[in-house]
DNA sequence: TTATGGCTTGAACGATCGTTCAAATCCAGT
DNA sequence: ACTGGATTTGAACGATCGTTCAAGCCATAA
């Protein structure tokens, strides 16, 4: 039986993103793996190469699903307004509520700096992501060509981590999500 | 000279709130609070004991500052506006950008139920302060008496929750902060 | 069957973790 | 100056951390 790379770094990212950095320790995910020590450290490296690692295979999952959503819709507004539903209302089953990457940028210091900045590089290629979509629907004319579609996906960005924030720190506030997903559908509109 | 065990708090809390609860050792406590581990034990009972402490006391101080923004302006609404206001644009200075209860909320599993708890209870509480401020804003007729100043907390809570940790992953973003926070107090009207 | 080369194993390393406690020190009351 | 109780000290504990590596295992080629 071949190991297998990916379903490994499948479990370390799930380890990791229910747990943040410092508190997943290598024994932990050994077990989660079954792997030995020995074996992990040759295919990844070291505990921060293995999450680093754990972070692209995160940020690359998520955009492929921004990308399923998008391509399955009637149209690029609705394809995001779906995948922002799902990541919502179906973040109390993921192994944490919150975006990995911004559990990551929030939880590490300049102790860990290369960490860091690679979860802010990935974070933003998110959110470059949100405004493609949003330059597509500008395209199609679903939406005003008057705003920028940079400042609507940061716009969008915030919006997502404050819900989700919220969502984990109140649990309870489901049955306010979809009003408030609307709310953040209501685009800004004014100037600057 | 007597031991200042409101400074040493303060200290710690510093720590804790630009590390997080795992990153920070009791070593590096220690040498902040320039005391000896069998001092901190007998003060402070043990690194949970102590972090937990370190969240009153930031949420205290929270709570404090708020009500002396609210007492310094005009109005309450005035005072709740420069509250955000100055959290956000000095959020940069601080140990960490993010809020300490939201961070600790974002860091801390089940693996500390106690420490998650008792961060989410004060959070709690923070809402519960942004609410009566609103409310006195609607008795004073400053804002509209129809919508449900719980609600407005909440939302208040979760869009100051977006913006710190906005910042917090794209720090370059400071220029836009006051459009964004006008943006926020430009209250969502519609029903529930 | 045997030799070879790469992969897996798990014991063990030094460092650091949170925590303890006997000894040293300090200070108030006589 | 002396004493007694409270406080401070810092060495040391066992546990666990991330990591290493010699030894064992197994598939393939001769």
């Amino acid at each position: 039986m071949k190991f297998d790379r990916q379903e490994a770094l499948h479990q370390a990212t799930d380890l990791f993103w229910a747990k943040g950095f410092h508190a997943t320790s290598m024994r932990t995910i050994q077990q989660a793996m079954d792997m030995r020590p020995g074996s992990i450290y040759a295919s990844f490296g070291s505990k921060e190469a293995l999450f680093k690692q754990a972070l692209q295979y995160y940020a690359a999952n998520s955009q492929a699903r921004l990308a399923a959503c998008v391509e399955q819709a009637d149209s690029p507004l609705a394809g995001l307004k779906r995948f922002i539903t799902e990541v919502v209302m179906g973040c109390d089953q993921a192994p944490s509520s919150m975006c990995m990457l911004v559990k990551s940028i929030t939880e590490l210091t300049e102790d860990n700096a290369e960490l860091l900045l690679e979860a802010k590089r990935l974070l933003n290629g998110m959110e470059q992501a949100f405004a493609e979509v949003l330059a597509q629907a500008q395209a199609q004319q679903q939406l005003s060509g008057d705003v920028d579609s940079t400042r609507l996906a940061r716009y969008l960005q915030m919006q997502l981590m404050g819900l989700r924030a919220y969502v984990r720190a109140n649990g309870d506030a489901k049955e306010h999500l979809e009003s408030l997903i609307d709310d953040v559908f209501q685009f800004p509109q004014g100037e600057s």
